[in-house]
DNA sequence: CGGGCAATTGAAATACATCAAGGCGTGTGG
DNA sequence: CCACACGCCTTGATGTATTTCAATTGCCCG
């Protein structure tokens, strides 16, 4: 009994199904792939991106035609474009270079990881996402990002940004903007993560991501792409992945939203953002 | 059963025991209050202080003697001292000013709430502790900031630390460093709510504030002062009040604490780490 | 064709939450 | 001084949301 008790304490759960650590380092994933056929060959919203905002990207620059829209009198930086299969992995937790990585073409995962396989997805990461502001001037440990899709993102100097960052006070004022937007997120989670149900928080994950996707331009009326894995909901929401997979079963049969493949379809917004509660 | 199937969907819990939010508006409480008899009369331990690394506050200035600690040769600025009593409210969600504030004495809780009652505590502030580093470019809506004992707090004004971070860049630096420390604090609590059982989060709980209060001196050996009441410990970690009372219960059976009052002994360290899951 | 990945489903286990009652200490007002 | 209410903790019984386990299926890809 006494024993017992001790044994007790350390239980830990055992996470078993994970097969998603499994990248394939195949030859032809080294290569930067081919662009989906289904996919318009570049859908990189730049406009609605954060960089763009901060005004980082030259790449920005051949959208926007002369300076009309620029918002900030610094100069654009120059950035590497990687393009990466699914599944691979972007940043792994401790290799965290002078690089910051600026998503441009598909989904990625930002998450943190236990030593037993337990994980928490922190956010997804949609074009225009930078990983965490507080990363544009600071190494951040401890993240990994993953990507879900194909990936093309790019990479930015971090030495640079803080320079700029340094001599252009409105770029400081939006990054700080941004950085609260984060953390007022983050806190969001934890409130989601630590006294809402379940039915509650895949509601919100959903409402958010489709709110993103139509910021982005990323929807098709009610419908739009989504690549997610149940198991992704499942690390995003904290909960296990035969559980969400019941909710998102619920969900369909209450015609709230419908899942064919790698779409959604939101069907009834007004319920869904009722079980969201949102305001 | 259709029906009933809608209905799930929408299932709130009511919180009921929420005696917390009655604030007693007692005209002695209005008044700066007596300080307790037991306690030290300035206990503000200026040293571990943000406020003090960042070189902020005048008053850290007469504890260090000559400038030979000084980390920055930004000036240091004025502010107002406040001392509330515990249970009342520092921050509403909604009423954030142009003052940061920054406790110097007491335990206070940084919290976001749901209209219905259930809330998340995002951190506990002990003294030396800022709400939140990105609130000192913006103005950060949405937490409440509630005091758990007597507080003594400073009001710094926004538009001065701006304009100091402005024109000190090594002052930037600091604060980009204590923002990631911030950011990394919010993703362990994220993994904490969504991936953890309840043993291992309040024992992380326990062990981080334990390495808190000991990095300020607040502890005396092995044991210290604890005023966080049960419920505290349950907004924080996202259980019920009732569970956070057995598993309490069988952590002082196993004998890894003792608690006495307003007091906590950690009696089986390594025990109790083992829990916590640390590293 | 095999094999990894993904979704679904049912049955069982359990970690929690909820409900309810009682005790204890403390401040308050009669 | 005593009631009394109130905040706080405890304990047991009961309920349930969610997890775990296990088996099956379909799918895509090499």
């Amino acid at each position: 009994m006494e024993a017992s008790h001790r044994s007790n304490l350390r239980k830990h759960p055992v996470v078993k199904d994970r097969p998603i650590a499994s990248l394939q380092p195949k030859l032809a994933s080294l290569l930067p792939l081919k662009v989906d056929a289904e996919a318009p060959s570049v859908r990189c919203s730049c406009l609605a991106c954060p960089a763009h905002e901060l005004n980082l990207c030259a790449a920005a620059k051949t959208k926007g035609g002369p300076d009309s829209d620029r918002r900030s009198d610094a100069p654009q930086l120059a950035s590497t474009v990687y393009t990466i299969p699914a599944r691979r992995s972007i940043c792994h937790p401790k290799e965290w270079s002078e690089f910051v990585p600026i998503v441009c073409d598909g989904w990625a995962a930002s998450s943190i990881a236990l030593p037993d396989g337990r994980r928490q997805i922190l956010s997804f990461l949609l074009p225009g996402d930078i990983v965490s502001m507080a990363s544009l001037l600071e190494p951040t440990h401890g993240r990994s990002v993953q990507a879900i899709t194909q990936v093309t993102y790019r990479n930015f100097r971090r030495s640079e940004i803080k320079f700029n960052l340094l001599t252009f006070s409105d770029l400081l004022e939006r990054v700080a903007r941004i950085c609260n937007e984060e953390r007022a997120q983050a806190d969001q989670l934890a409130l989601d993560l630590g006294r809402r149900t379940a039915y509650e928080r895949i509601a919100r994950l959903i409402s958010g991501l489709v709110d993103k996707l139509a910021k982005r331009g990323m929807t098709n009326g009610r419908t739009m792409e989504f690549p997610l894995r149940q198991r992704h909901i499942a690390d995003a929401t904290g909960l296990s992945l035969v559980h969400v997979g019941k909710v998102l079963g619920k969900f369909q049969e209450a015609g709230l939203i419908e899942i064919n493949g790698r779409s959604l379809t939101i069907v009834n917004e007004m319920e869904l953002r009722g079980v969201a509660g949102w305001p």
